[in-house]
RNA sequence: GCCAGCUUGGCGGAAUUGGUAGACGCGCUCGACUCAAAAUCGAGUUCUACGGAGUGUGGGUUCGAGUCCCACAGCUGGUACCA
């Protein structure tokens, strides 16, 4: 390297020390030689030295377990203090390792943490593996080894990563969701699924031995249990050899898989129970507004009714949202699968009809809902009665008419409804105005508003919409006509996979009565058998099919082939970590009241930090089995996740995804080999808000590079020899008078507070900047005041922060013996902040024309008197007339003048 | 189409919630140290025809608007015929 070096110098330098070297220059080549090396090796050193101390400090809290904290009955709890449990959305050990968007919610977690601990909580900051999954399972397929070995070695590697960073974690509660300690309880949980029901009186589940008890029949129970077979249109991926629950199939769909719908034979979930409770116990919860917004838009709750139409002595019942709009209806629509299509079709209709539902049937799902396509249906050549004025009206059938939705079947208001008005224009249909919008620049026709009066329909007329739906409600019950119906979007949860990685479901079938049965307790947890070949065969049962040995369970019982889907271990994993080790429950009592009871109020997990692209699945899953373990007793809130945020995606340097075809992607160990991890911790908080979506910028984590060595070099110089020591600026000299230094700290360890409890931890960064340069611009600096300056920073930057107040105090030994983190935060002193002279804005017609300065008491006569006084207000204000004079103390005057 | 969010220097972003726009950092410029370079330290850095003008655009409320109201535009995310 230095040889390449010195012969590329020479020749940019010049070609005269070519051929012959004449002895001085033999000199200059040496001399030329050692300053390159110099030079190679101050390249190399780095500006403070955290390759050293950073592994260091990381060895110690690993061998002191300094972050472990003690669960109630265990020696170290402490009673007395109050709980935080601050939650990360555990990671996919993926073999790609952690990207730093990982650290970036893991970070904020962990100065919260920090500082809570600091502030007397006991913290319980965990940290885990989600560790089911596909990408474990594709790569077994494609080398033959077993899923298992790759998941512990990304597994592994994660853990090297996330101690790298030097996360504040309690890693005597790792926990993995593959771990067969923890797949007992899932499939525990499982099992108190398939033995409940929901019971609609108590809203909330019960055991299916009540209704046992009560003499119902095996079908009957079968029929309402929470976990529950049945066949319906599934997303199947062919590719994968699975299905997929409606939540997945679209991101899967974008990665470039097919999906495509089948009829299968499936374990659901009966996640709509308990819909409405889903959107009731959402209102109340810290959560970003968008996310409650889309898991209410997803639950997709509406109010209306259903209404009884006669067709030749058959009744036709259709849901509407608007029934006072009843008197335009005009034509229906039933969906082209309708049950009741056959019967009702005339026969000179029968070939159109049957060709067109075979025509949807061979349709796929995306042809079937591209919103650009137009309109299509087919008369049924049949007429149902409109109730409210015996009217007929014809009935046809388009597939705009979902039939997974409502009752497959609608009545048609071309006037006030865009999709029957588009539907109508294009048949030739009737429309009718029945509502006179209350804007009388709108046009009635396809106006779907609620701001509007009844028109053309009879006694309703002149009523308001709102009023008018409710006066149809009552009036249609009360003729026998139909009643009020809520409907909710929200479909049950389709749980199985034909997959091997995955949790087996805890099910016996019998060969004789076809029923399915719960393997006892004692059994679990059921693992997957070990395989050869776990490669999916393209049967819809799965892969543990060819497991013939495991499937037998007797003679008169198989197991079921199914796995669970990778959400079932996320969906309560925050509740494992309470209580990890834990074999005779899946937490004890006494653990869990303790972590998220509501003694300290609201209860349950007090932050929980991660992603958005949850918004729907997991954190939907995990708030239905919470609820259903909250019906039993078995857990004290009826919510998990009291206070949620999401943290924005980290964006390449060229403001693009990061990805690996864009080659944009950053190495979080690259940065901490080049910067150390705390630069890397700090560079992410200090990017911009935490919600935000923000580029990177090596540059920038430089800049933070360069603000801790500054840290570093306010106590810290080299000597001759190139060593670190202790340059005596700081020092125990303090005549206790409040220097301009003092003020500047108090005020940092104010604002660091507050902006830690409010999760704006770049403006506590770039605090903690101004305060580091009060400090390296000045003489000398009290080590009580540094060490503050430590103790702010340290949730931030834990490495340095302990690293320089070990080596204080061998100097300082009056300084407290313990780490930074077992110390108390700094209480900022309120006198301090007090100025007692203030800079007061003078404008003139709200422009700024000058500042005085004036005592911070200064009355408002005073502030005015002196704001007159200013000699640019004179000349501002020369020739004009003073109308009026706002004085706002402590800020500014105006004075307005024309 | 619908819903939500965003729009401030060359860049990332601040702004006590209606009161000095541009904190802090990056980049850039100049200077000090050095034979030189790196590192470090110091000064400057919205634009300007030097009057002023400036927070996507146009209007409004106000003594005063980045902040509140109305209209529009552009980006980002979610959603897709849910009656």
């Amino acid at each position: 390297m230095a040889q390449s070096g010195i012969l590329l110098s020479f020749s940019t330098a010049g070609g005269h020390v070519s051929g012959q070297l004449a002895p001085h220059e033999k000199d200059l080549i040496f001399r030329w030689e050692c300053t390159i090396v110099a030079r190679d090796m101050s390249e190399r050193k780095n500006p403070y030295p955290f390759d050293v101390f950073e592994p260091k400090w990381q060895a110690i809290w690993d061998a002191e377990k300094t972050f472990k904290v003690s669960n109630p009955g265990e020696p170290g709890f402490d009673a007395e203090k109050p709980k935080c449990y601050i939650l990360d959305m555990f990671p996919y050990p993926s073999g790609a390792g952690l990207h730093v968007g990982h650290p970036e919610g893991y970070t904020a977690t962990d100065i919260v943490s920090r500082y809570k601990r600091m502030k007397g909580y006991n913290v319980l900051h965990p940290m885990g593996w989600d560790s089911f999954g596909l990408p474990a399972e594709q790569y077994a397929i494609k080398t033959g080894q077993h899923p298992s070995i790759t998941t512990y070695a990304n597994i592994d590697n994660f853990r090297r990563q996330l101690k790298m960073l030097g996360f504040s974690y309690d890693w005597d509660r790792e926990i993995a969701t593959t771990d067969p300690h923890y797949v007992r309880w899932t499939q525990w949980i499982f099992l108190r699924l398939y033995n409940s029901y929901y019971n609609t009186e108590l809203k909330k589940a019960r055991p299916v031995s009540e209704l046992e008890a009560k003499g119902w029949s095996r079908e009957e129970i079968d029929n309402v249990r929470l976990a529950y077979v049945a066949e319906g249109l599934v997303n199947w991926s062919p590719d994968m050899g699975t299905v997929l629950a409606n939540e997945e199939a679209e991101e899967w769909k974008s990665k470039g898989f097919t999906v495509e719908r089948r009829k299968l034979r499936q374990w659901m979930l009966r996640i709509t129970a308990y819909a409405e409770r889903l959107i009731d116990e959402l209102e109340p919860l810290d959560w970003p507004e968008s996310i409650k917004l889309l898991q209410r838009n997803w639950i997709g709750k509406s109010t209306g009714a259903e209404v009884n139409f006669d067709c030749q002595g058959k009744t036709i019942t259709v849901y509407t949202t608007r029934p006072d709009t009843l008197f335009g209806a005009t034509y229906m629509v039933l969906s082209p699968e309708h049950e009741l299509v056959p019967q009702i079709t005339t026969p000179e209709q029968k070939a159109a009809v049957e060709a067109y539902q075979k025509a949807c049937a061979a349709k796929s799902d995306l042809e079937r809902t591209d919103l650009s396509k137009e309109k299509t249906g087919v008369f049924t050549g049949a007429y149902a009665t409109n109730p409210v004025n015996g009217k007929q009206v014809p009935i046809w059938i388009a597939d705009y008419v979902l039939t997974g939705y409502g009752t497959g079947a609608i009545m048609a208001v071309p006037a006030h409804d865009s999709r029957d008005f588009e539907f109508a224009e294009k048949f030739g249909l009737p429309i009718i105005q029945v509502v006179q919008p209350d804007d009388a620049s709108l046009p009635w026709q396809n106006f779907c508003g609620y701001d509007g009066t009844m028109v053309n329909s009879e006694h309703f007329n002149g009523l308001s919409v709102t009023e008018a739906k409710k006066q149809m409600i009552s009036w249609l019950e009360e003729k026998g006509y139909g009643h009020g119906k809520v409907n909710y979007k929200l479909r049950d949860w389709l749980f199985s996979r034909q997959r091997y990685w995955g949790e087996p479901f805890p099910i016996i079938w019998n060969t004789k009565d076809g029923h399915h049965y719960a393997i006892p307790e004692s059994e679990l947890p059921l693992l997957q058998p070990d395989m050869e070949d776990f490669k999916p065969s393209g049967d819809p049962r799965g892969p543990l099919v060819k497991a013939t040995d495991w499937i037998h369970y007797s003679d008169e019982f198989t197991r079921e082939t199914n796995t669970m889907p990778q959400w079932a271990g996320s969906c309560w994993y925050y509740l494992r970590y309470l209580d990890p080790k834990n074999d005779q429950a899946f937490i004890s009592p006494e653990v869990e009241q303790y972590w998220m009871g509501s003694g300290h109020t609201p209860g349950g997990v007090d932050l929980y930090v991660g992603g958005t692209e949850h918004a729907v699945l997991h954190l939907l899953y995990s708030r239905f089995w919470h609820k259903v373990l909250y019906d039993y007793g078995l857990v004290s809130t009826n919510e998990p996740f009291n206070k949620l945020v999401n943290q924005g995606l980290i964006l390449g340097e060229d403001g693009q995804k990061m990805s690996k075809s864009r080659g944009n992607v950053v190495n979080p160990d690259d940065i901490v080999r080049d910067y150390g991890a705390d630069s890397l911790r700090l560079y992410e908080m200090f990017m911009g808000p935490l919600k935000e979506v923000k580029p990177w910028s090596t540059k920038g984590v430089e800049g933070i590079n360069r603000f801790l060595a500054r840290v570093w070099r306010v106590a810290m110089q080299e000597n001759q020899e190139g060593e670190w020591v202790l340059s005596g600026k700081v020092t125990a000299e303090d005549d206790g008078s409040v220097t301009p230094v003092r003020k500047e700290l108090h005020k940092t360890i104010k604002k660091v507070g507050e902006d830690i409890e409010a999760m704006s931890f770049n403006t506590a960064i770039s605090k903690m900047m101004e305060c580091t340069n009060a400090m390296t611009s000045a003489e000398k600096v009290c080590v009580a005041d540094y060490v503050q300056l430590l103790h702010v920073l340290n949730p931030f930057a834990p490495h340095i922060t302990e690293e320089l107040y070990s080596r204080l105090r061998e100097a300082f030994p009056a300084l407290p013996a313990c780490q930074l983190c077992f110390q108390p935060w700094p209480v900022y002193n309120p006198e301090y902040l007090v100025e007692n002279t203030k800079e007061i804005v003078i404008q003139v017609n709200g422009k700024l024309r000058d500042k005085v300065t004036v005592a911070a008491d200064a009355s408002k006569d005073e502030l005015e008197a002196a704001a007159m006084a200013a000699p640019k207000v004179q000349e501002f204000i020369a020739g004009k007339t003073v109308r009026k004079v706002i004085v706002v103390p402590g800020r500014l005057v105006n004075i307005v003048a024309n």
